[in-house]
RNA sequence: CGGGGUGUGGCGCAGUUGGUAGCGCGCGACGUUUGGGACGUCGAUGCCGCAGGUUCGAAUCCUGUCACUCCGACCA
């Protein structure tokens, strides 16, 4: 048995075409179909169950600081929308407008929300008065809508699933704390359950969220090396509440405005976990938001006994993980194949030797290598063993984000490394986005992530222009 | 928004100089199989993207249109 041979011949391998390899595991894995409206997918049983263990996890997250779940109206009245004018200017070309009710002509537009901090500003508004009303720390999943022009399952759709934390503070101090707090849960999540690491900092004022006075972002690196935008948190400031009229009582009987931070992670983390994790047999699932942690796969089913101590397995460790047995007529071969493609992080096997013996095989999906335990111990054993998948997949993902981590010190060897060598770049930046531009431009398309919290000195002047620099930034090209 | 490509059973495709639609996979039944995508027999499934036109006759030729997709540009 060739562990490098590659099983699945529907899955475009990931160095033929990295981009079909996506799409081939998203439809094969049964993740998502596509659907009869432009950029819109459906998210299919097996992508919504991850969506919604990330979902359990996170909330769980969020609640653990504070926060409480709120359910915002869909529809933005277009007036609302442009209260606040970096914020309007920035969402007005991809937004979608409802025109109609029933039969008639809209006395107002509506826009279908493409991100929420106008709704939360109007009604927090109207429940603000005093400092003892702060803070207020809000959150909601829902849908949002934005019209894009080029679509990718998940990466980039029309409509996506997320959530969205808005939160209101007495103070400056109180509301920097929150943003960075919010970036720093995401980070936990996307390695503690997640298993991916990321570059994690400040976005450029180039790069800011429309209206924002900060950005900060979570930034996983795919296995190509390419970035994702992951996450994002954050500090409005006060503009918005002026924009809004959002006005408090502070203790000592002056009127203030509070001040705000968004942030939010969306159905793209499932591309994330995709481009992150799989291989050229399919999807590779970190055990903590696998739908099925193991399959359990018997091997001659039809001979006596085999089906029943199989069901008398997957009771057993269905107390402590998700588990499922196939026991359809499908060949075992194609058993094996299937629940790789679908990234089941572990397989047990259990056929009339191993029932003999008192053991069954578990095998990794990610290493493929099979190993016999003993059925006494058999609950330790797949904890440990998805523990393990978890480490590996966290462990490799490092090894790719550091192996494709590269320094640039010249205007050339800028070049010279988007060219050639595909990942993140450290530079030197003067701080003028004017330099952003250029650099995008002549590399076609690497961008600024961020300002990583941790800056490193390696040399005194921009990468672009040779005036002193300011900052080091990590640039790379992104989804 | 610019440039290219593709629309034919569920999926992937073939279809010649116009003659009334085929293959593989999948699907269903039965039998044999079962430790890395098994095999045989039988069977079901088509407004050939849509609308016009040419023609005795159009999947095929012409015009229009819509959708999807890839590469740019734009964008979280």
């Amino acid at each position: 048995m060739a562990n490098d041979k590659k099983m699945v011949e529907q899955i475009t391998a990931m160095d033929v075409d990295f981009a079909q390899w996506y799409t081939d595991v998203v439809k094969k894995a049964e993740l998502v179909d596509y659907s009869g409206v432009k950029g819109c997918m459906i998210i299919r049983p097996y992508g919504y169950a991850i969506w919604e263990n990330i979902q359990h996890d996170l909330d769980a997250r969020f609640k653990r600081l504070g926060h409480e779940n709120v359910y915002m109206p869909m529809f933005i009245p277009e007036s609302l929308l442009q209260k606040e004018k970096d914020h309007v200017a920035g969402f007005a070309p991809e937004c979608a407008i409802v025109t109609i009710g029933g039969q008639n002509k809209l006395a107002e537009r509506l826009v279908v929300r493409p991100t929420s901090e106008t709704l939360f500003c109007d009604h927090y508004k109207n429940i603000i008065h005093s400092y003892r009303d702060l803070p207020k720390l809000y959150n909601q999943w829902c849908n949002v809508v934005r019209w894009e022009k080029t679509t990718r399952p998940f990466l980039r759709t029309s409509e996506f699933l997320w959530q969205e934390g808005h939160t209101m503070h007495a103070n400056e101090e109180e509301a920097r704390e929150e943003t960075l707090q919010m970036l720093k849960c995401y980070e936990d999540f996307y390695r503690e359950t997640l298993a991916i690491p990321a570059v994690t900092g400040r976005k450029t004022e180039k790069e800011k969220f429309a209206g924002a006075m900060e950005t900060y972002t979570i930034e996983p690196m795919m296995h190509n090396g390419v970035a994702l935008q992951g996450g994002t948190s954050h500090y409005f400031g006060d503009g918005f509440c002026r924009a809004f009229d959002i006005t408090f009582t502070d203790k000592d009987n002056q009127v203030r405005y509070p001040h705000q931070t968004s942030w939010g992670v969306s159905t793209r983390m499932i591309g994330a976990i995709i481009m992150t994790h799989g291989d050229d047999n399919g999807l590779i699932l970190p055990p903590k938001v696998a739908p099925i942690q193991v399959a359990i796969i018997p091997v001659a089913q039809h001979k006596e006994g085999v089906l029943e101590k199989a069901n008398e397995l997957k009771n057993l460790l269905a107390e402590s993980f998700r588990v499922k047995l196939d026991d359809s007529d499908n060949s075992t071969g194609w058993k094996y194949s299937q629940y790789e493609m679908k990234g089941v992080p572990l397989r047990l096997e259990l056929g009339p030797r191993d029932i003999e013996n008192n053991c069954c095989v578990l095998v990794s999906r990610v290493s493929r290598e099979k190993k016999v335990v003993s059925l006494d111990h058999l609950v330790e054993e797949v904890k440990a063993a998805l523990a393990s998948v978890h480490d590996e997949l966290l462990a490799r993902a490092e090894k790719n984000l550091q192996e494709k981590m590269s320094i640039a010190r010249t205007h050339e060897e800028f070049l010279d490394i988007a060219e050639n060598h595909p990942g993140f770049i450290k530079a030197m930046w003067c701080g003028d986005s004017a330099c952003e531009d250029q650099l995008k431009d002549e590399t076609g398309g690497v961008k600024s992530r961020c300002i990583p919290f941790v800056e490193e000195h390696l040399g005194d002047t921009c990468v672009c222009c040779g005036k002193p620099a300011k900052h080091m930034v990590v640039f790379g090209r992104q989804y």
